[in-house]
RNA sequence: GCCGCUGUGGUGAAAUUGGUAUACACGCAAGACUUAAAAUCUUGUGCUCUCAAAAAGCGUGUGGGUUCGACCCCCGCCAGCGGCACCA
């Protein structure tokens, strides 16, 4: 059967030929005019004036009528008419509620209406959305009607793909097929959807692919998205084409430039010396995503790290914003989760260590430290610094003269405290060499070593400002730079890298914390926050920690010694990449000036295409070899100037895409606010969980930036409202699919196979939308088998138009409730599910069906399995089925006539009574008419029974005393 | 180590959120059609006991608890998956 391939010609074709089935209306414009010199205008608020569904006012009608100055009527059958109020500002308006009938398409209504404001019929003009009211208004005269519908959008998103050469790969066609699902269903639930596309085309596989066929990046990405397109249109997705974006395009990037001079310009953006990932053997610096296990991805060697300087974001400024605005949407526990963590914020406290070596120093030197656990500061016995921080260089150069031997030569059996002179050449050099050795470690080096500790004493001691004790401070690389101030207080008693430290180098150990159980102090440290008392701290001894931690910050900021701060886990982004397939940042750098950010006027920064796209030796972007590119005048003084040469990250293009959607060709503004404001924020982001975290982070960080600029709408904190991410697609091996494995199914073979409405509908069907499943051919035919069967039925069963019978109503009522709910909620597998047992139950007992039932049966199908059901449909009816009406289940046939009540005995069920649904309120009848079952009878018996319960058309269970 | 998730038939999985556990589908078995196979259709299919049926008992990783009643709620353990990880 090669039927389904004729099918999905024919109806390609036909969707090519009505592309604006799925296209996006933008709010309707106001195409009439309404005189101003009327007594009132009447206006609708139900699809009208006002979206009920979300309280907000149609802006663009409001703002029209407001500007006329004759007096508004808004006419509305809701009983909230305080909310109504205050939805509208000014005295031009007043409402007019009348809750019981007539209804407004009863002309009675408006009958009232001119009773009550005393109007005549040629002093209104009335405006609704629905025809019956406009003609019912008709009828008692007025003629000034105007017809206007606010239609509700949905923008439904799916993540952009990358546009690689070897096509749509099946986890493509499981997350697009879900949104596709849901936009068709909402499109035919009379809904504004736009469900667009694009393209996410700045990337390494497409640079070294052009390396190496030696091409222009531009064509391939040309390529490859035209067969993107192609193969996607292939599998019906409903996108609207109309806004295809692509990150690529100069008219797209020059609002990636625009936001990153925004940046700059709020003092966001910053160079930086900053160690990048650096693979010695391709001679280039890697993005951390291109590290996997401490090696270059793509050849394998291992990474080490150098010091390059580069563009930063400051992240690290919106962490709160970014902790707080997820309470405003309505993402997944998970993902929220995943977000907080990321972000690692943690409570704790900024802490002044004064440095004593007055022959180091001849001023006051303070060391400031962050630490979470300011309640064991009576334990500090030592400092740690990172081998990164500032003060090291000046130790290097100027190394302090003290009475402690070598660390590293005593390795950990000498206190270094009081133990003899050492020559100041030697500290010096035994730093340097610390710090070189530390410096030249890769990543995975420093990290996997973790359990082995290294350090150097610096020479320096400090006074612990809680006991005026003088402690040694060490360097030590366990301390990262990066984090906090680069310095901590080490409390070996009470934590376990410092207990490590403090074991290898034989430094102190005091306990502060009691255990309420035995705990050995030299064989571990006790890490318990929540239990045990505090000793040896005079001022808190015997309160528990959390009580000392309050303590302890009141009395460092009394003293100004320190003073209670959060650190975060969240590190600032590092915005520049040293490759050529990528946004150019549009920053000059000026000998006189500085940097300077492009004349905003001058955006974008075209790409230059160019011969060669390799990295060069020196780890600096391919750009810099370009000298048409890299020279440039200062936009500010003029003179001459040379223009930055990396390019931004691939999530520079991603952030705000959703954004481009909305107004993709503008060319004044990145969206304009009016289309912001009607179709933001994205009600369903549906993406994979390797999203969860970075993308979406950067990209509600860039928005919550847009928004403190106001470029985004006021009324919109976050952008996306709910985010779905879907599961993973295993080969049929349970393994992930790999070329390498041979386990890849590829969604233009399985749909040539057996037809894309299978293929489509068998993705939904495998399981819950967001698990991860292993692809099975034979569950596939299962899905086959189905879709032949329904078309079978349907083909069957057209001709003569019968009327349904009472059973076939029940069941295709219950049907449209029970898919209408699961698609709501995403769960495909249930709703596919029930439309088999359906057709099942339908077909075998060969009920009678009516044409519109079978209609009905074929739309409930229609968002999974376009193809067959476009085909169906055009047996009925000559309009597309997929801008047809989504049936709404008739609640008069969801209600059984008789229900059935399970009997149990100390809750083991032993019977049941089948009575009519009317009766299910009548306790002690059916109580009584259960006792009367012979089975419960003999289960009974004579024995006593305690307690009766019933639960209202469920079920009764009897306790009984058993026996002994 | 930390965070999150998951555990139900031979398999993918359902279960109105505390009220008939295993819907739907696959697989398997038997049968029909066929010279035969494929396809299709029909019937059966959690386990134990039984030739079979009835009846009964046992069953949602595991041990407890709460409840008239637990896959669902609470406490403890075990196993697997994903992410992060020297974050002070």
């Amino acid at each position: 059967m090669e039927d389904f391939k004729k099918i999905e010609e024919k109806w390609q074709d036909f969707w090519k030929k009505n592309p604006s089935m799925y296209h996006a209306e933008d709010n309707s414009d106001i195409d009439f005019e309404i005189p101003n010199n009327l007594k009132f205008i009447l206006v609708d608020a139900h699809k009208c004036l006002i979206d009920f569904d979300k309280w907000k006012l149609n802006d663009k009608l409001y703002e029209y009528l407001n500007n006329l100055s004759v007096p508004k009527i808004v006419v509305t059958n809701t009983s909230k008419i305080d909310e109504v109020k205050k939805l509208l500002t000014g005295d031009k308006w007043e409402v007019f509620s009348l809750k019981d009938n007539p209804n407004k398409y009863d002309s009675k209504y408006f009958e009232l209406l001119k009773e009550k404001y005393a109007f005549k019929v040629d002093e209104v003009a009335y405006i609704d959305h629905d025809d019956k009211n406009l003609e019912s208004a008709k009828k008692i005269g007025i003629e000034k009607l105007f017809k206007y519908e606010f239609k509700n959008k949905k923008y439904i998103l799916v993540e952009f793909p990358y546009p690689s050469g070897t096509g749509l790969h099946i986890g493509h066609a499981f997350s697009f097929t879900g949104g596709d699902v849901y936009a068709r269903f909402k499109r035919m639930q009379g809904f504004n959807v736009m469900f667009p596309m694009g393209w996410d085309a700045f990337g390494l596989p497409t640079e070294n692919y052009a390396i190496k066929m030696k091409r222009k990046p531009q064509e391939v990405t040309k390529e490859n998205t035209d067969m993107f397109r192609s193969q996607m249109k292939k599998l019906a997705f409903s996108f609207d084409w109309k806004r295809e974006v692509n990150t690529t395009d100069p008219t797209y990037y020059k609002w990636t430039q625009w936001i990153f001079i925004q940046l700059f310009n709020k003092g966001l953006a910053y160079k930086k010396e900053m160690p990048i990932n650096w693979c010695p053997s391709c001679k280039i610096g890697l993005a951390n995503e291109e590290v996997v296990d401490g090696k270059c991805e793509r050849c394998g060697a291992e990474v080490s790290r150098r010091n390059i300087s580069q563009w930063v974001v400051k992240i690290t400024d919106y962490a709160d914003k970014l902790i707080d605005g997820l309470e405003e949407t309505n993402f997944i526990e998970k993902v929220k989760q995943a977000q907080i963590n990321w972000i690692g914020k943690s409570e704790g406290a900024k802490v002044k260590f004064l440095i004593s070596n007055d022959k180091f120093l001849n001023k006051k030197e303070y060391l400031e430290v962050f630490t979470t656990r300011p309640d064991t500061l009576f334990g500090a016995t030592f400092m740690v610094i990172a081998p990164e921080h500032p003060i090291v260089s000046d130790l290097i150069r100027n190394p302090p003269v003290d009475k402690s031997t070598s660390s590293l030569e005593k390795g950990g059996n000498i206190s270094p405290l009081h133990q003899g002179e050492m020559s100041k050449g030697q500290r010096g050099f035994e730093i340097e060499d610390y710090v070189k050795s530390a410096r030249g470690k890769s990543e995975l080096e420093r990290t996997e070593l973790s359990k082995n500790k290294t350090g150097v004493f610096s020479g320096l001691y400090a006074i612990n400002p809680v006991n005026n004790k003088e402690i040694p401070i060490w360097i030590s690389d366990f301390v990262l730079a990066s984090y906090g101030t680069g310095a901590i207080m080490s409390v070996p008693a009470h934590d376990e890298r410092d207990f490590e430290f403090a074991k290898k180098f034989g430094l102190e150990i005091i306990p502060v914390i009691q255990p309420k159980e035995k705990h050995d102090f030299e064989k571990e440290a006790y890490t318990d926050v929540d239990n045990g008392e505090i000793i040896n701290s005079p001022p808190i001894n015997g309160m528990v920690p959390a009580e000392a931690f309050e303590k302890m910050i009141k009395w460092l900021e009394e003293k100004k010694i320190g003073e209670a701060t959060a650190s975060y886990h969240l590190r600032d982004w590092i915005f520049s990449r040293q490759h050529y397939w990528g946004e150019p940042i549009p920053m000059v750098d000026c000998p006189k000036c500085g940097w300077v950010p492009e004349k905003e006027e001058n955006l974008p920064i075209v790409l230059p295409e160019v011969e060669a796209y390799e990295p060069t030796d020196d780890g600096l972007s391919p750009l810099s070899r370009i000298e048409s590119f890299t020279k440039c005048q200062c936009p500010k003084c003029g003179g001459d100037a040379k223009r930055e040469t990396d390019t931004m990250p691939n999530w520079a293009g991603s952030d705000w895409y959703f954004l481009r959607y909305m107004d993709p060709h503008n060319d004044a503004v990145i969206a304009s606010q009016e289309l912001m404001k009607y179709w933001g924020p994205v009600d369903v982001y549906i993406g994979g969980d390797e999203h969860n975290v970075l993308h979406l982070l950067y990209s509600r960080f860039i928005y919550k930036f847009l928004w403190d600029l106001g470029v985004v709408p006021k009324d919109q904190v976050e952008p996306y409202y709910k985010r779905i991410s879907h599961g993973v697609i295993l080969g049929p091996d349970n393994q992930r699919m790999s070329k390498s494995k041979g386990n890849v199914i590829v969604p233009e073979d399985v749909s040539e196979k057996y037809g894309v409405d299978v293929v489509r509908m068998y993705l939904m069907f495998m399981g819950p939308f967001d698990s991860t499943m292993a692809w099975n051919e034979n569950t596939l035919m299962g899905v086959k088998r189905f879709l032949d069967r329904f078309e079978k039925y349907i083909n069957l069963n057209t001709g003569n138009d019968i009327a349904s019978s009472k059973e076939t109503k029940v069941i295709i009522n219950k049907l449209i409730k029970g898919v209408t709910d699961d698609l709501e909620s995403f769960k495909y597998n249930t709703a596919i599910a029930k439309m088999m047992e359906a057709l099942n139950k339908i077909s075998n007992d060969e009920c009678l069906i009516s044409n519109e039932d079978m209609k009905t049966l074929i739309k409930l199908l229609a968002p999974f399995a376009p193809y067959i059901t476009e085909e169906l449909y055009s047996l009925f009816d000559k309009q597309s089925i997929h801008i047809a009406d989504w049936p709404v289940a008739d609640e008069k046939y969801l209600v059984d006539d008789e229900i059935k009540i399970m009997i149990s005995i100390n809750g083991k069920v032993r019977g049941e009574l089948i009575v009519a649904s009317t009766e299910q309120d009548n306790k002690d009848m059916l109580i009584q008419k259960a006792k009367e079952l012979e089975k419960i009878k003999t289960w009974i018996g004579d024995k006593k029974i305690v307690k009766e319960i019933y639960i209202p058309g469920r079920m009764i269970n009897f306790v009984i005393l058993l026996e002994q």
